[in-house]
Formats: C-alpha cells, sequence, structure tokens
DNA sequence: TTTATAAAGCAACAAAGTTGCGATAATTTA
DNA sequence: TAAATTATCGCAACTTTGTTGCTTTATAAA
C-alpha cells in the first residue's frame, strides 16, 4: 500500500481549506496557490485528501464541485449535514446543525449523500432589504 | 416577451426525457439524438426547456448536471423530491415521495434545493448479493 | 403568402479535468 | 549520513463540457 508524503503544496491545500470558512473549488484554492505548484498538481492533492477522508466534497447546485477540511475529530461514514450555496455571492458553507431526515425505500443502500440548500446567505439576504 | 416555439429538435428532447426512467445528462441526451441537431442546440433547447418549468435539473454526486422531465401537474417552486444516484450504473432517479425535512436558521432564505442520495440503487445492490 | 423573429447550425473559443512520462524530492533502509 | 525507493511534481498534450457570435433557416402570426 502507498504511503502518503507530506508536501509542500499539500500542505498549502490543507491550511487553505483550514483557514477557509467556506467551501472552495479547484479554481479558488488555485487562485489563492498562486505559484506553488502545478494545476494538476491541485487535482492530485485533492484526490488524495478526499482518499485519506481528511476534506470532503460537496456539489454546488450550479455543478461546481467544492472542496471542505472535515471538522469531524475522525473518520465518518457519511458527510449527512447540510451545505448552504449563496446565489449571490456564490459562497458555499457548512451547516454543521441542519441534518435531513428521509425515509428511503429498503432496497436502496445508501453510502455517501449531498444535501445543498441554495438561496440567499445571511450577508447576502440583508443586502436585499 | 419571447414566444417559445415548437421545433422538431425541441420536441426530440423533451420525448427523450419523457420516457426516459432516468435523468439524463447532456452528453447521453446527445447520444440519443444523434445527428438530428447540434449539440449546442441541444444545450439551447434544456435552458428553454428549465425556463418554461418543463423540466428540472439535478446535480450527481460527480458534479454532473442531468435533467428529469418533471412529473407534477403544475409549476413548482422547489422541486423538493430526493435523487438517487447509482454509484455502480450511474443512474439517476427521482424518488418523488423521499421528501427531506430540515430546519434551518431562519436568517437564510432557502429558493432551490438538491438532495442526492448516493449508493447502490435496487438493481445493482441485487447484483452484488 | 408575407413577415417578424425564435431557433438552428457552424466555427471558434474558454474552462475544467485527465493522462503519460521524465524529473524531483520525501521517506526508508542500509 | 548516504544511497535507494518510489510518491509526488511539472509540463505538455489532450478530452470533455459548456459558451458566444453570427449567419441562415423555419415557425407561427398577420
Amino acid at each position: 500500500m502507498k504511503v502518503s508524503r507530506n508536501t509542500a503544496a499539500k500542505t498549502a491545500v490543507l491550511e487553505i481549506l483550514t483557514q477557509s470558512k467556506t467551501a472552495l473549488s479547484h479554481t479558488e484554492i488555485q487562485k489563492q496557490i498562486g505559484t506553488l505548484c502545478d494545476r494538476v498538481t491541485i487535482y492530485r492533492i485533492l484526490d488524495r485528501l478526499l482518499n485519506d477522508d481528511l476534506i470532503h466534497k460537496t456539489i454546488n447546485l450550479d455543478g461546481t464541485i467544492k472542496y471542505v477540511k472535515c471538522r469531524h475529530a475522525h473518520p465518518v461514514q457519511i458527510h449527512n449535514h447540510a451545505h448552504f450555496s449563496c446565489q449571490k455571492c456564490h459562497e458555499v458553507t457548512c451547516l454543521e446543525s441542519v441534518k435531513p431526515s428521509y425515509l428511503i425505500p429498503h432496497n436502496y443502500k445508501v453510502h455517501d449523500l449531498n444535501f445543498t440548500l441554495s438561496g440567499l446567505c445571511p450577508n447576502c439576504s440583508f443586502d436585499q432589504i
């Protein structure tokens, strides 16, 4: 089995995600990374971090993929909390406390879920008043 | 205001979505359309159908956008039912009966939501026994 | 019919993601 | 501490997906 290594680029990506209050896309991470490493490297780092369960993925309603640092202490099976995707500022935030409840036919086996709410975040809905 | 027209291509796209039991991506629709119309035309047709609320959009967990014919009789504000995305056969199906319930902080204004469950569909989980 | 214009086709472009391969550097081990 | 191993990186090339502008075609109303 492959032993994962700590590299400057990997550390930087994880740091960026740790500092960020919102979920970031590959492009947003790239902007912050600048010339520290190649575009392709960021893709590969994100893959590894996902594999190691250090970050997780959410899908925006417009189809863009965003990454978030996992806040939970230990690896979990399913990241079953909600995300909020603001239609105005396009920020995606974790709503750790919002957990959907649902009933699903027993013949479906659920391994993962994505629950994304979209609309106006507190900042942007304030602006609209 | 623009008056929407019925064209062969538009009718064909809607027919494909009507016949399909699963949600289809642009690429999947294109495969079925063949040479009937251009790739770009399909994008524009899908935009119009979305606008007319004849179809709706769901996002797969891998970030691919899929389209489904709306089954509801009348236009609705929010398509708040769940979708199931199979990790094996990659089919996306509507779970009309599965409606998530959730509590969200009052300062968020929800306009739309996407609730996608992922795992093995009945067909594929049967195969694994 | 004629006419207005929505929609289609085509080409060109932009953005996002992937792959292969030789070079580099983080760990392991001697 | 140096050498060996191999995970990771950089770069170039490519694929896929989605967008835009402009001319042509054809739908539906007058």
